[in-house]
DNA sequence: GCTTCTATGTTAGGCACATTAACAAACAAA
DNA sequence: TTTGTTTGTTAATGTGCCTAACATAGAAGC
């Protein structure tokens, strides 16, 4: 549409309109205008304005009760689209949709064994998915503006510890198209943003979102933004040096060890009674049983609740963030919450504990808004031009 | 001056200008200027606008090396100024100052005893103190614009728990003057927005500042902006459950009780070799007996070093901060950092860790700092009249 | 089928706040 | 005294928004 060294500028409220015109879909004007203060022949303005360089395509019109009947516009074509990327260790997901969010291609891709870590095979998954998603490509998509990566790693800047991450396993067979901006953020800071914008922390600006999974961690929201930490390592939780006691020597990254499924599950065969039949095989198994009623299969459940509960408390005292999502394979079960909510508010502050409520789509939507944001500021020229 | 309900309204760069003369003391328009991208007519009408009001003083001239010279200006008289008073357990210590930290009066007020929390004693120590200070009054000072607590305790807004913090008791004896805005912080946190503008954390908008004494407490600071929490109980990590460990039962605040002064010293003493002496009596001498190279003493000043460096690793892996600046009465020490360093570094993510660099200051200094920002917003109207 | 009422959109005029360009003033150094 | 440098002012201009008034296009009433 124009080179990436020559956008448009835009006056305020063109921007301002545009930025509405994403977040909230399709409008008219009469909608937008006095929800941003600005008056009609303003709004007239930012529209010919954003219309003339294609950020705006007008879609329809819209008949009220009464009176003459409003153009409706939406983000136009020129806007372009993003790719979102979810790099999972069991499934590739993806999304090429519009600045508004409307969905043009997805898929799934199942990985064809669980991968323990990000790896050459998950590259490859990826590479391949978004090279069919480019082959898919339709003029009225407009052109491709950004990539978004959700990585199961830490995410840092370059020249910091970078390499101390695996970050950078995700471009061992997959290459970022030319031209286009790439946005890689950690997993469960993905999660933790879809939660803010589509699940259980709609309208909390300040929240935790933790999971409890095979892996444990956090994606923390302060004040609406994202808390990366100087070496991206916020949230890492499951790093958390454990046990925390007198006398007992703690061990780097042994929280994850002990409360991740694979301890879990270790521990539940171990204890489990002689009588009460073989024991649960995994996770899903045991929630099953536990809600069956099966009093073996509760205990342990309670146990690990009470576990998570501390967990939670820990992170309460720190940064006292009021609600807490609980997601993944074992936190998403609202098994978990009475005990949870309840050792959680006795060890520490008042919080707020819910389920997920997006599950594993969670980290998908939440890379596809952050794509968006930062093809949005590309677009607005609110950021720099390359960083 | 005028009004509280009929604020001047000034233009964007009369307020941009405004605020620099604030942060940056006095400066001449050739200086302000450049810095905030305003041309020179700008500056003359920005500087006009200010000086009618009152916001902005003439003082005088400086001469560079050739040409004309130029005009100094400083915040103004009707700008007005502030009080800062430390309500701490052992002293009150209050600051009268412009906006541009003029020091117009301080006092330090030891209290008779050590006060275990806060209470009528302190409220009255504070309002002898703040009608002292007011009594002092000229006019060449201007108005009262801001009165700043620094509080021991939790501080919330009013609505949320309000009841379980203390913090209503520091009116017990004082009754804020009227007509005068009030602000309350959590003295950790005043410490921390100190170590910020004037101390061990000068350019680093991100880091921790955690607190060593008799209590222990975390003054959290990410991307500039102070974190307090739903409850206003971020940073709370004397509060932190311990132990954390499989099998023992985590106590709410037992963190605090383990890792405090009292305890420390109780398990120096009972630990105390009969061969090395008579035990310390305080922490002090604890430290001044390690820093002579007693070797029993120097056991205890690692462990405890060793204790500490856990205790942040765990704050580490929640918020990554990538500087925690020690303060208190054993953070202050040197004698902690090599050990605390090592064990926090291997406990975790890269940190590094720094003594305070203000002491006892640090304190009233960031209520200072915290209620110029109030008084800089009301004069500029970009907040609530009343909250 | 005409008027009337209502909501949407445009045109005209003006104000607030910044800019650049040119000039005036005040100084040090030659 | 002259020259060059820095500071500050005046005049003209531009941009980005506003309000007021008008034009347009529909539904509803007679």
């Amino acid at each position: 549409m124009f080179p990436a060294d020559a956008r448009p500028s835009l006056t305020a409220s063109a921007r301002a309109v545009f930025r509405r015109l994403v977040l909230d879909g399709p409008s008219t004007r009469p909608q937008i205008g006095p929800l941003l203060g600005l008056s009609r022949p303003t709004m007239s303005a930012a529209i010919a304005e954003l219309e003339r360089i294609g950020y705006v395509d007008e879609i329809g019109v819209v008949q009220g009760t009464m009176g003459r009947r409003a153009v409706k516009y939406r983000a136009g074509r020129g806007a372009g689209h993003i790719i979102a990327v979810d790099a999972g260790a069991t499934h590739v997901r993806l999304r090429l949709a519009t600045l508004d969010r409307r969905l043009l291609h997805s898929r799934v891709h199942r990985l064809p064994t669980r991968q323990l870590m990000l790896n050459e095979e998950i590259s490859a998954a990826v590479a391949d998915e978004v090279a069919a998603a480019i082959a898919e490509r339709q003029d009225e998509w407009g052109p491709l503006r950004v990539v978004g990566i959700a990585l199961p790693t830490r995410v840092v800047d370059k020249g910091l510890d970078w390499d101390a991450t695996r970050q950078n396993v995700i471009f061992s067979r997959f290459s970022p198209p030319g031209g286009v901006d790439l946005v890689l953020e950690n997993n469960v800071n993905c999660a933790a943003v879809a939660e803010r914008f589509y699940g259980a922390a709609k309208d909390w600006p300040t929240f935790a979102y933790i999971q409890i999974g095979l892996k444990i961690g956090m994606g923390l929201m302060l004040g609406g933004e994202l808390v990366r930490g100087r070496n991206g390592a916020a949230g890492e939780i499951g790093h958390l040096s454990f046990p925390f006691a007198p006398g007992l020597l703690p061990v780097a990254g042994e929280a994850e060890r002990y409360m991740g499924t694979e301890a879990l599950i270790a521990r539940v065969r171990a204890d489990w009674p002689a009588d009460a039949g073989a024991p649960p095989l995994d996770t899903r198994e045991l929630l099953s049983r536990a809600e069956a009623g099966e009093p073996a299969a509760l205990v342990h459940v309670d146990r690990h609740a009470t576990d998570v509960g501390a967990l939670i408390a820990a992170c309460v005292s720190v940064v006292d963030p009021g609600l807490v999502v609980l997601g993944g394979g074992m936190g998403a079960s609202p098994l978990l919450l009475p005990k949870t909510r309840e050792v959680a508010n006795r060890l520490s502050y008042p919080v707020e504990v819910e389920n997920s409520a997006l599950g594993s789509d969670a980290t998908v939507l939440g890379i596809e808004r952050l794509a968006i944001d930062r093809a949005m500021s590309f677009l607005l020229g609110d950021d720099p031009i390359t960083p």
